[in-house]
DNA sequence: TCATATATGGTGCACGAGCACAAGCTTGAT
DNA sequence: ATCAAGCTTGTGCTCGTGCACCATATATGA
């Protein structure tokens, strides 16, 4: 059948100890003997046996540490419900994944949390903060042979193995062209953005100017409030906004302080020609979408983000090698209200 | 750490090998000891470890069968790659997969497929037709210890084991949605149907139409045509209905011929008014969206489909127990132009 | 009473990889 | 010549499960 340490082992005439210690590079071995095992090894197109490796490393019983930030945050218990998923199906290879939240965009405090974890898991899977410090710490695990995964945000001029996440900049194009779509391509709209320290809210912009001045030259911005996360801050911002551009007709939300900006738009009279779109379906998000305030909303898969980085974080640690590619991207589901509420409802 | 048929058999005072007898159905034990030994087992929560498990089974090298309709279809072909994730996924554990595809809805010609599978396979993974013989060969493979999966579209009546795929009548209703939201409510639409003769299309119509009646007053059918699956025919049949309705301006379109009504409707000089709503994101298609002429396209995720009804015919045959639920679902995503083309293209 | 059939339970090996330990070999120093 | 030290390689056990084979004990018949 398919190959195997004992059949390189026979094929390159040494046991299968030698062969063992020239495939996981643990010395001890004649150059020229780990040479032509390496050979033999390289023609038959070896590859471990993933239920041999298990079976022989569970003992181990490896840990992985996840870091998240914003405890109690919907979208991210979904991203945890995702983890759950995967370290259940990994449970009978010996993993255990340990997480812990935060709160906040400190990097001093996310540095301590990846302290504490440091000299106890293998790999680290972190929704990093975009600062140099923890770019550097991420280096110095490495180093310790410490693999970390970038999860749900990337962290620039870092050595994280890979990313798992959304493309935020196309997030950011597809939120224009449904507002185009949806306004017949003429709207003077409104932004609504999280924090400008989230490399993310930034791209999601990004992506949006950039197809508006491509595409849609009947698009026109009036204004641009921080909301950053906070309803009751929304909130003011908005009607603030709604004050000054009275002609204001359409709203891009892009992060946090949706319901302050619904609110908003209701209590100022509004909700019926505002044509708002904003990202995510935590419960907040649905509630709008439902009363038909909110038309569109561009999901990210929490879920299959948690489980595709604990299942990445696996393959790597079993086979020890480089992923296909560093970005491992999910699509940017678009939902309206027939996606997320049923009808009968 | 978890736990083991070594430590059953230690607290139920008997041996592995009893235990393993008992666990696995293979009688020759005495009735109050199995009791005891399930009690045990039952009261630990056990579950047998996947890896120990696979490298025993390994040299059976279970055989997985698939049958997929439309050969060179281009949505089958991204269900053949989910399959063939799957598959390399599994190959450590002795899982092959063999893939048969066939032209038509023929349920004969289906039935003589399967036939052909019958005694070299452990497991079915079938696009149904939906027809009484195929429902009743379901039933007879399910005596002879083959369990079925439904893939793709389900099939009334029959004892397969769960079905994987989309919600067909819950993506009639999102179509309807962003049929809604394209148009400010306001259409007089064609429907350009598949075939009748299967499940989906049939289920889409419904999901529409359900939701038109219960939200959007101002969505008026013109009329409805069959295309068939066949360009040429869709083409001639949209001329027609274009011709009988020169009102009309919006389509929605339930399964093939897309390039065909697609191209009735530029022919008729109709691009710029018209909202059509499509299916899927084959490249024909992606084309048309491109293009501008479709607004929207919902799709079904196939690489998804295939992926999951593998690992969910894995975890069936390594555990021999009944999946949590009959039917997985995957999700419909709405597509549009910024969804499915880069921008600097 | 003994031989044989049947019911029941135990033991050992296989699967593939990892790793500790032992064994063989060469080299150099005394 | 003898022994130690170091380099290189081989062997045997582990992980959890499945299964073939063997070992008891009890029952049945002559």
């Amino acid at each position: 059948m398919s190959v195997t340490i004992k059949k390189i082992a026979e094929l390159s005439g040494v046991s299968r100890g030698t062969v063992d210690r020239v495939l996981n590079n643990r010395g001890n071995v004649h150059p020229e003997t780990a040479e032509r095992v390496r050979k033999v090894a390289q023609q038959l197109g070896y590859s471990p046996n993933l239920a041999g490796k298990a079976l022989a490393v569970r003992k181990k019983s490896p840990l992985f540490g996840v870091i998240l930030p914003s405890e109690g945050n919907a979208f991210f218990d979904d991203v945890i419900a995702g983890i759950r998923n995967a370290e259940a199906e990994l449970r009978d290879f010996g993993v255990r994944v340990e997480i812990r939240t935060m709160r906040g965009f400190d990097p001093t405090r996310q540095l301590k949390l990846i302290e504490e974890f440091e000299d106890r898991i293998s790999m680290l899977l972190l929704v990093p903060i975009n600062d140099v410090r923890i770019a550097e710490k991420i280096g110095s695990l490495k180093e310790k042979g410490i693999p970390t995964i970038a999860l749900n945000t990337d962290i620039e001029n870092s050595s994280r193995l890979c990313y798992v996440g959304s493309d935020y900049k196309k997030s950011g194009e597809i939120a224009c062209g449904i507002m185009a779509l949806l306004t017949g391509g003429r709207a003077n709209f409104g932004i609504a953005t999280g924090s400008f320290r989230m490399l993310g809210h930034s791209q999601r912009i990004a992506g949006f100017h950039s197809v508006m001045k491509a595409r849609y030259p009947g698009l026109k911005m009036l204004d641009i409030i921080e909301t950053n996360d906070d309803d009751i801050q929304a909130y003011e911002e908005t009607c603030r906004m709604l004050r000054n551009h009275p002609d204001m007709d359409a709203i891009f939300i892009v992060a946090g302080g949706v319901y302050g900006v619904c609110r908003a738009v209701i209590r100022s009279g509004y909700e019926e020609r505002m044509t708002i779109v904003s990202f995510d379906d935590i419960p907040t998000t649905v509630e709008m979408v439902e009363r038909g305030i909110i038309k569109a909303t561009i999901c990210q898969q929490p879920v299959a983000q948690g489980y595709l980085a604990v299942r990445k974080a696996f393959d790597y640690y079993i086979s020890g090698a480089e992923p296909e590619t560093d970005r491992f991207i999910l699509g940017n589901e678009i939902k309206i209200r027939e996606s997320l509420v049923d009808i009968d409802k």
